[in-house]
DNA sequence: TTGTAATCGAGACGGTACGTCCAGTCTTCGA
DNA sequence: TCGAAGACTGGACGTACCGTCTCGATTACAA
């Protein structure tokens, strides 16, 4: 970081569009091909035909590059499915509320598995636990806006009379939200769709009896 | 480890006690001081005076030194409360489930800030997201023993009726336990004993209306 | 060179003289404060704020930049020094041969001694040994013309007969001007006027007993 | 050289022969191939199969490698001749000191058109004009041994009476040996028997009728 | 009690990647 | 239309560590 701010700041409006993507790019397949901490920078250089000093005047670090370049990836496919008509904004509003965690959880779950997202994924949230600078950043742009999805279907709840009036949905989400993340995360237990069934029944019902 | 394989085998009757200490000193000493990343095989060896084939025969990488530096750590930390008087292999049990629980996950948050302790288990913690063997071990021997006291208190309120009977106590746990480790891993919020004890609350009470 | 030929040839009418000028003075000055090697193109261009393309347009390297700009210098020199009186398109002729080859000998030696001089020439003096075309250059443009003052005033003295007939003047000089040539390039030993002084005793009576 | 005082300076008797030789090679090799300038450290590294460290830290700059490369260069081929029965350690005496000195010049002649010393040579001299440090070990190590011999020579024909007694033979010797290395260093003249012969006439006799 | 075989501190080795600097080319914009 | 500005690909720089490989010098066990 230091390096950059000596530097008479570059100007962003002559900036190569072409080797952005090309960078983006090929962090990406590397990520994908022999992992993050086995993706350098030459590599990425050298994979993307760009000099290293392209990806130092943009970019601080490894993980500042995979970042964004997830993000960019995250952006497109949100776009896509933006044009497909599906609507990413909102969670389904079926009127059962523990129908529609149990649907969007089960789609969680497939896309943890799917191999496309998980090794740049892992390699951002593991380098988030380390550099904190970079964890909130992660987390403002990739899971805040998501987890947002869940805090307006609980309000929608809480309207329906389906989850009690004094309940934070911002902290009411993460009981079904956290398991799932830290088992995804730090290798705790497996995943499937009935430990999300699960989570959602134990969740909702508590674990007192009735 | 590759490289273990071709040498003869250490002997490890003859390994030197003094060297290992050692070792683990530097490795938690420079974990702190400079963080993990910046934490060499190299730096490690020069502060322990030792050299680096000492660590080579006996370590597989930097990640394993650090893990077991950080295990003999807190197997002494274990020693210690033991020997003090205190019992760490069993949660309180007051008869008040709710109660207990809110008072072991405040000591959590305690332990949580404790910078002594933050360093390296982040850094292993993140090891551990990307790396899946360590990760597991990670989990293993130092996570999953401290959850199998929840499972046990959560059993013991199962038997006095405080908890439904049909309830997993492993999947349980994670209700209030993941969401306090998601917020400490990826700061996706902040960490105190109000929110852990409204964690407890929701846990034990559900969301929905009773 | 190579990469002249493919531009459109540039238009010598719309040169900028300012920027002529900034080069020149920009190189001389870098040349002298950090030294040749450290020299860049890069830092010309910066110091005399002119664009790179700028210099690559009109010269085809470095030692290209610098030898102009010494040439310019002593051009600058040479007409600042006619300005004042003095002919240097001649050497001394007094009558007494060895008075005059002294004289103009020990004013070279005072030259070489001369800071300001001496950090391009010797620059571009290392540089032509390693590179012919430019030593060439070097020796046409800056060493001959001298030289031929020598050849002209032994001629004189030939025509005095204080010079044998069937010598070579071109080779005659050098007795006296190789020497100092020589250890002021390879410090093979100090300079000085005495030294000078002998060298052209010893050229004209030679070292064999007369 | 700054960055090799910083550390703590290597064990010279556990250094690999090995790699020097194969240093050595390289380094005269791409002297040879490529030149002087485009020999890069990294080349050299490559080409003799070994780090770049290794030569960082025996080594300071590329100019003392291949100073040393060629030194030993010499050192050997000085070897060889011994071995080959030539004494190379005093110029022929034959009592005739023109034939003499013309004989010893018509041989530099020819080692001065050796492409296999030229390259390197060149190189080594360049560098010396601009780098006064190893100029003067170019100097001490190469030329002045080879210059003492003439120094002999002329003392020896002092003692015989067929030079001037007043005469300092280490002056004496750069009439005939300096002109010839200007020639071959700067171009400034072409280079053969013929002409070192009438050097060694005009040094003998001197410019002045006798 | 004395070899003798292993571990030890030390650090040189062949390598890889780092982050920087500059070469030489290409593009944009204002005068 | 040229020049300043500077982004671009490319490649070498000198450094830091990697993991392997000798080296003596302890050191502890078996002879």
């Amino acid at each position: 970081m230091a390096h950059r701010q000596s530097d008479p700041a570059p100007d962003p409006t002559r900036r190569s569009e072409r080797s952005r993507r090309a960078i983006y790019d090929a962090a990406l397949a590397l990520v994908g091909e022999v992992g993050y901490p086995k993706t350098t920078i030459e590599g990425i250089a050298a994979r993307a035909g760009v000099g290293k000093q392209t990806i130092y005047r943009w970019w601080s670090s490894k993980a500042d590059v995979v970042m964004e370049a997830f993000l960019d990836l995250s952006e497109q496919a949100a776009e896509a499915a933006r044009a497909a008509g599906q609507e990413s904004y909102a969670l389904p509003d079926t009127g059962d509320l523990a129908a529609d965690l149990k649907l969007v959880l089960r789609a969680t779950v497939d896309e943890l598995h799917d191999p496309a997202f998980e090794a740049p994924s892992r390699a951002l949230a593991a380098e988030g636990v380390v550099n904190e600078e970079l964890g909130r950043r992660f987390v403002a742009k990739l899971l805040e806006p998501s987890l947002q999805l869940y805090v307006d279907r609980l309000r929608s709840a809480q309207a329906a009379g389906d989850v009690r009036a004094d309940i934070d949905p911002r902290i009411a989400l993460e009981l079904f939200v956290s398991p799932l993340a830290q088992r995804w995360l730090q290798y705790t237990g497996p995943i499937s769709y009935e430990y999300t069934d699960t989570l959602v029944d134990y969740a909702l019902n508590g674990l007192a009896p009735r």
